[in-house]
DNA sequence: CGACAAATTAACCCGATGGATAAATACTGT
DNA sequence: ACAGTATTTATCCATCGGGTTAATTTGTCG
């Protein structure tokens, strides 16, 4: 457990070895994607030999297949932290933008390692057997949160949970995850505390807007808050 | 101009081989990301010798450069054809998202080439004089239209035109670049024709929602249109 | 036709990289 | 204390891969 007193040349650690390599291969595969990184890197910066990532993982594709299902795996157990049952439907949906959102900035790897495998279509994901079983546990949950909430009357639409959740994930996810060429284009920076409290609230508002109904917050950069927009009368369908 | 018609070993033609270069070293950067692309692969496909890249083009990196400086060029030069100051303000807001969800449809290595860009932070276009002068002329046609749809009363709200953007962009995007992984983690295909079609019409359905106040259509897979979901009595809130 | 430049090919260089092996060192149980 | 095993270090090597050099071919213009 505790590290022992007598600083030799190297002390005994092969758990702590372990978690230190693949951290080092998160690092190293967010960063540079499978084939930019590079193992010796990995290797330097989990403050190893490289013999030891083939002594305590295996090779590279291994490695990498480690990293992406512990990714997999802590994602989904935060999510099931997270009950949604018994908030009242639109706080359930705000609730659960919120988690994804800060989760998706709290673990910016996961964005990286995500598209990685996307670029690979996934064929990793395919093999991995641990990962398939680890469903999201959001499906469901979003099924039972929608249809309570257009029972409840909160809701105007049964949506498809899948597609909420991929709606949901998408406009965090997009909007973090291109943030750099996003920065470019529109020559603004998208992550300061600023502009991420605004998005966050853009998105809580355009989900919750679509199901409910309600009006979201209504403003545009710089000019704050204009003094509320007067619901002109509704036009003739 | 045209080929010439004697076939020896081979024939001039540069600014074709210019194309095939940029083209080959397109569908490799896209198909694996920049670290993972090889040189000689692109060479191959371009039915080039190795040499000709350095001789019309440039190395490895300016090569990436230019095919992402032209893929950004092509996207712009459409979307400029797409005027949506003609349109309704819904009916512009429609078919601004079925533009760009046909546009990453018919294009995919647009999504890989943004997301590899992302990668690697957007250093490439950072420095790209060519890029930075091509902003979306979306941006304002955005704000056009939602001043237009709040003036006329069709929506409810002034969103912020690059929060609109980003998210339009955002539901396609998602979707389509991560299919491989959602569609293990759902287990279920989402890029047949039918999947895709309820796909846009839900994006449709969730913005033009959030914007106009209608109620968007409401379906879940499987089960087609259930009878009208009868708007129940609005909870008090 | 004949030379001169442009376009293309062929061959090679060399450092980087993934992977593997053998030797050294620390810990554990007895 | 000692044997035996778990863990770590020090090298090694074949291959790959980006990039370059030199020779070869083709078109063109006088």
């Amino acid at each position: 457990m505790a590290k022992r007193k007598r600083v030799l040349k190297w002390q005994r650690d092969p758990e702590g070895m372990r978690l230190r390599i693949l951290e080092a291969a998160k690092q190293e595969f967010a960063a540079h994607g499978i084939g930019g990184a590079r193992v010796d890197r990995i290797a330097q910066k989990a403050g190893a030999n490289k013999r030891m990532l083939y002594y305590h993982v295996g090779n590279k594709e291994d490695l990498y297949l480690a990293v992406l299902e512990g990714a997999y795996e802590k994602i989904r157990a935060e999510e099931r932290e997270l009950d949604l049952e018994h908030l009242d439907p639109p706080q359930a949906i705000e609730r659960l933008i919120d988690f994804t959102w800060n989760y998706f900035i709290r673990n910016p790897e996961f964005l990286a390692l995500l598209n990685t495998e996307n670029l690979a279509q996934a064929k990793h994901l395919k093999r991995s057997t641990r990962v398939k079983l680890m469903h999201s546990p959001f499906v469901e949950m979003i099924r039972d949160v929608v249809q309570r909430g257009v029972k409840s009357g909160d809701f105007r639409v049964a949506v498809d949970p899948v597609q909420l959740y991929i709606s949901i994930a998408a406009l965090g996810f997009f909007y973090l995850s291109n943030s750099a060429t996003l920065s470019v284009i529109f020559g603004r920076d998208l992550l300061g505390k600023e502009a991420k409290d605004e998005r966050l609230q853009h998105m809580v508002g355009l989900v919750l807007a679509a199901l409910t109904g309600e009006a979201m917050p209504s403003f545009e950069r710089g000019r704050e808050f204009p003094e509320k927009v007067q619901p002109p009368e509704r036009r003739t369908a």
